[in-house]
DNA sequence: CAAAATTAAATTGTGTACAATTCAATTTTT
DNA sequence: AAAAATTGAATTGTACACAATTTAATTTTG
């Protein structure tokens, strides 16, 4: 059986889809060192800088700052809760809605994590306007992305 | 107790890496849809991407080309069999090494996801310049990220 | 050549992601 | 106000990721 070449379209190198899930992967890995001292995981730092921003939000609302859903959000925010880090309550003006608080022990490690952003861009070997760009163009598409779910 | 303002490099909306993190969901996340109908996830349609470009590589050399390590290949290749779109079989020339072979339907498969790098593309909204300087960025990136593994 | 070291997969265990469902609380309708 | 619809978390189930360990096969060394 002849065996076609590979469309170039179809060519793993030639996708941007594969770069950006390859440099995404890359880039958690570069934080895991720095976050283990920490211990937090990649997307529990990214919760507590939502919290360092803005305390007292609720899972939901955490949930659309980062893009993640509550299945992913519950299991990690009760981690954090063990680990001291939140408190997770339930508010009592609705009481579907669960209030996640930085405990002082969370409040007290931004000062920890205060380096991990310059020791990145170290790594990262860009000018800060290299990484201004990319990331504007990253949101951009990322934007782009969510504004047409799938035409249905 | 008085709370600091959040440093500038803690803001999330300041990261590269969230921005790099969301865009890398979003875009599997429209992947998706187009892939439910061949019955592939997105990592396993990144397996058979590079299986079409070269047929009969071991789990190590598809590893290598992907990036991820037999914890997460096994199972996911286990799954494309169970699909009959691959064959794992130990090669005989050294039995520590499992050969990855296409089956007939996992060939025939690459016609019905032809048409999937050009829907992308058209949701991505990017000129095809446009999608090169950012895949190649990324490209970049990622090569600079694994020099400098974590200088140990 | 036999013991030691190395290598390739597989396995184990933890932690995301995310679709789909469930459950309880609140709103909206009638 | 009671029934129906909606909403916010949690739960369930599947599938990655990845560190660490295990197992078996092959190389290297003494």
């Amino acid at each position: 059986m002849k065996r076609e070449a590979t469309p170039q379209q179809l060519l793993l190198d030639q996708q941007l889809c594969f770069a950006l899930y390859a440099a995404s992967r890359s880039v958690t890995g570069l934080y895991r060192p720095l976050l283990e001292p920490l211990g937090l995981t990649y997307p529990q730092y990214l919760v507590m800088l939502v919290l360092w921003e803005q305390d007292g939000l609720t899972v939901r609302e955490l949930g659309q700052r980062l893009q993640l859903d509550s299945g992913t959000l519950t299991p990690l925010l009760k981690r954090l809760q063990s680990a001291g880090l939140v408190s997770r309550q339930r508010r009592q003006q609705d009481e579907r809605e669960v209030d996640i608080r930085l405990t002082d022990a969370g409040l007290a490690l931004r000062e920890k994590a205060s380096g991990i952003p310059e020791c990145l861009a170290q790594c990262m070997q860009l000018s800060i306007d290299q990484m201004q760009t990319l990331r504007d163009e990253l949101k951009r598409l990322t934007r782009q992305i969510q504004l047409s779910p799938s035409e249905d």
